[in-house]
DNA sequence: CCTCGAAGTTACCGTTGTCAACATATGTTT
DNA sequence: AAACATATGTTGACAACGGTAACTTCGAGG
């Protein structure tokens, strides 16, 4: 009956496992943390688990659909104030999904796995689908802008989440860094590389841009 | 001596594992499959693997550095015969590696997972850099011969390898459908887009283009 | 006050990865 | 040819895991 069960015994231990387990997540190597060790830090029973999630893969489903709502946050919070360019909100916008995998790796794995899909498929590419709305709009204002090529909105989402999705893996392993790819800004030039396959009008000089992070 | 040591009681059971194991990751959901029912299938007691591997991570290590290898040689298979364009080449060579993510997902999952990493880490830096030298090559030959903007060669395999890795992972999560994004050529727009942001002059296509300066 | 179901616990099951001890075959040395 | 050392494979055990079933506790509504 309740959306939101009041606590009875441990007081919201649903919450409390979900919280540990995020941090869990931010410590182990992958997923592969244990219910059992999960229970050990809330201080509960190993089988307490069980009465708030069916199983592990439905625990690990609904991190899933959490890591999206932050990012989608992030990505909202990105937006930097009035007087900028689109191609600024754009990058800014790249930038944040970027530090948002680099800084929760194992999330963000965890959000396009197949154990997270096969336990909730459908509400995952909701909430997906709601975190990458925010790229929809800034593309669909930068066509009607002028800004953007004419083209399918959709296959320039495609390829611009495409685009942010390789850099962000590649970035989480460790492949975009100097060691394998010789180049010290080679998320940031991608980036750069990406908008000039979108851009309608190209920017003058092909010298790649120096910045930060 | 023998970098392939000769068969004692089995018949290079080394190799049939390996071979089991690469069978067992087309079937199961991810890397999931137990040392023991592929101890099971090869015919061969539980515990026989560890006189060929220290432990479970190091077989997948081992799967995952196949992967790259196959990879190799379809990137290098996929490249048209003599008189086709660059630019054909580069695209030809773009779907073979999208194809052999979509055909092998599990495979290509281990091959970047944080599992394999962990064991091999060195070794498949060196393999995966052995399959991304096909589009290394294809890029420096693409400036040379003015096709591709003059800029860091690496640069531009970062955000190539970026976008190439993004499409497949997300064709694999079946992201890039008519499903989430709406579009029925999500990929091959995706290599469009990047194709336009790396090649020199654009070709006149379905959209205003217009020539740099 | 008393019942009822939700929240949590205890006991148990089958399975897994891994280790130690043992058995067997191979090819090298004497 | 006999003996040995070593690579290969087996048996048996262990702790830990995910999950189920039966039991206990506790708060809320009548």
């Amino acid at each position: 009956m309740n959306d939101v069960p009041k606590p009875y015994h441990h007081g919201d231990l649903r919450r409390a496992m979900l919280d540990t387990a995020m941090d869990m997540l931010a410590e182990d190597n992958g997923w592969q943390f244990t219910l059992r060790e999960l229970a050990r830090r809330a201080g509960v029973s190993h089988t307490a688990s069980y009465k708030h999630f069916p199983d592990k893969a439905a625990l690990l489903a609904e991190l899933a659909l959490i890591g999206f709502d932050k990012l989608r946050v992030a990505l909202l919070a990105a937006r930097p104030p009035a007087p900028s360019s689109l191609r600024d909100q754009f990058l800014e916008m790249s930038r944040a999904y970027v530090r948002f995998g680099s800084a929760n790796p194992n999330l963000y794995r965890l959000m396009f796995s197949a154990d997270a899909r096969a336990a909730a498929s459908e509400r995952l590419k909701e909430h997906g689908a709601a975190a990458l709305a925010v790229l929809v709009d800034l593309i669909e204002e930068g066509q009607r802008a002028g800004w953007l090529r004419k083209r399918e909105v959709y296959e320039q989402v495609g390829a611009g989440w495409a685009q942010l999705h390789g850099v962000t893996l590649l970035t989480i392993d460790g492949l975009l860094g100097p060691d394998v790819i010789r180049s010290e800004h080679a998320a940031e030039a991608a980036l750069q590389i990406l908008l000039e396959g979108l851009e309608a009008v190209r920017e003058l000089g092909a010298s790649p841009a120096r910045r930060p992070g």
